[in-house]
RNA sequence: GACCCGUUCGUCUAGCGGUCUAGGACUCCGCCCUUUCACGGCGGCAACACGGGUUCAAGUCCCGUACGGGUCGCCA
């Protein structure tokens, strides 16, 4: 049976390119039938935090990644090893280092060559290489010792990581070949950088995992993007659902050169999703976002501007308040135009006497009062955007002015009349 | 520095010797739709790192160079 595994160690947080190995990981045991293990990888106690822990699990979980097997912590697992570290010593692959008296593997000192299923077949001259250390004077061992030992004992199968762990795969081939084990399939995939070619770290946009709920992103939108960093279905898709994914996810849909990480795309798949919801999905989806007191009612009027949930306080703003400052821009461009003031005028009359206070009835108003003014309704438009809400670019002009209300509508447009002609 | 991996529009990518005057997507711009804003539709800008080979034919194969990244820990 195929077996995947993540193995972060909880040293952090969870970054974006951690997320994806795991959710790699998770896709190819899903694809295959097989098994995905979470593995916690605690050798450091100096440097492993619960906080890391918790980040880590929290991360995996919003986007859907579950395991089958674990988590296994290695601090609890030193007899497995010392088991296998009797393997070694046995074998006489293991001697100390004549000062401090750490454990060094003593290695083959060989040219090895290896398959990878991203990078292809890899040849390394091992003979100038320095012995590694695979136990510390304390008798904690090291990663590269437990790590290949935790592969073998849980059957791994198939290990995907980053390519930083390309060059230490001949390491490992050697543990495995000194403990009579059979090595799994590696396939090391390209690492994500920022956009201008550095490496992420926490302070970096987007490079948390936890900052995408706190910014209102979708699970789903996330999983998609990440997936599409350093894969893709060889078509022009680029919105997949998980099935989508699952069906086609193999090495040859792998690619093997570094990726840029770009927000923008994230966040307009965001917006995709986000749009596709259902206005009661959303509005439960939004509500924790929007301002303190916002009426439900009000939230589908901006499910198909935002692109993330954090962006519906700006767009709900002109909406909620009746003082919102009048764009500058959009002010001029009415104050410009000779008719604007006359024509604001009308309509504010026309809708302060309307009888019902429908979108139907505000159309008429409108379309009423351009018939008086011998002017198309379209002219009106946008007048009475910037008049009612301050801004050129806003919500659906006929709902929102329904749900904000007749006498609301008209006291804004007044008062920005005076304003904006003063 | 040594070793390893990589290099197609600004970014994510398609392309696995002829179908490439290089396709899709994000961003930006224009038009259409909408009696409004968006969405959507249509169109535009924009790339095969460079130099040698191999071949009738190279973005696609090989070799160099440049650039980028990774690794060389008693971190993982």
């Amino acid at each position: 049976m195929v077996k995947t595994r993540f193995a972060p160690s909880p040293t952090g947080y969870l970054h974006v390119g951690g997320a994806r190995t795991a959710l790699f990981n998770w896709l190819y045991a899903r694809a295959n039938g097989g098994h995905f293990v979470l593995r916690v990888e605690d050798t450091d106690a100096a440097r492993n935090t619960e906080e890391a822990r918790e980040a880590i699990f929290g991360g995996l979980s919003w986007l859907g990644i579950d395991w089958d097997e674990g988590p296994f912590y290695q601090s609890q697992r030193q007899e497995i090893y010392d088991r296998y570290w009797k393997i070694l010593e046995d074998g006489g692959y293991i001697y100390p280092d004549p000062e401090s008296g750490a454990l060094r593997f003593r290695s083959p000192k060989e040219t090895l060559t290896f398959e990878d299923k991203v990078c292809g077949e890899i040849t390394v001259d091992r003979s100038a290489e320095p012995d590694m250390t695979l136990r510390r004077p304390d008798g904690s061992y090291i990663f590269h010792f437990v790590n290949v030992v935790d592969d073998i004992e849980m059957g791994i199968t198939h290990v995907i990581r980053g390519e930083d762990h390309l060059m230490n795969t001949p390491k490992h081939l050697e543990i495995y070949k000194a403990l009579g084990a059979k090595p799994p399939v590696f396939a090391h995939i390209p690492l994500i950088l920022n956009e201008d070619g550095s490496k992420m770290s926490k302070r970096d946009q987007g490079a948390a995992v936890a900052s995408y709920p706190a910014e209102g992103f979708l699970p789903d939108a996330v999983r998609n993007y990440l997936c599409l960093l350093g894969w893709n279905p060889k078509d022009d898709r680029e919105k997949l659902s998980l099935e989508d994914i699952l069906a086609l996810f193999d090495w040859d849909h792998l690619n093997s050169s570094n990726a840029k990480f770009g927000l923008e795309k994230c966040q307009w798949l965001n917006g995709q999703y986000l749009a596709e919801l259902s206005p009661q999905e959303f509005t439960e989806a939004a509500m924790p976002f929007a301002p303190e007191g916002t009426s439900p009612a009000l939230l589908p009027l901006v499910q198909q501007k935002v692109r993330t949930l954090s962006e519906v306080k700006e767009w709900l703003r002109p909406i909620l308040e009746d003082d919102f400052p009048t764009n500058p821009e959009a002010a001029a461009k009415i104050s410009s135009n000779p008719d604007a003031k006359s024509y604001l005028e009308a309509i504010a009359t026309a809708l302060a006497e309307t009888s019902e206070w429908t979108q139907d009835s505000i159309k008429q108003a409108v379309a009423t009062t351009a018939a008086t003014l011998g002017t198309k309704p379209g002219k009106l438009m946008f007048p009475l955007r910037v008049a009612s809400s301050g801004v050129a670019q806003g919500t659906d002009l006929l709902a929102t002015l329904e749900l904000v209300g007749q006498e609301r509508t008209v006291t804004r447009i007044r008062s920005r009349v005076a304003s904006i002609f003063a």
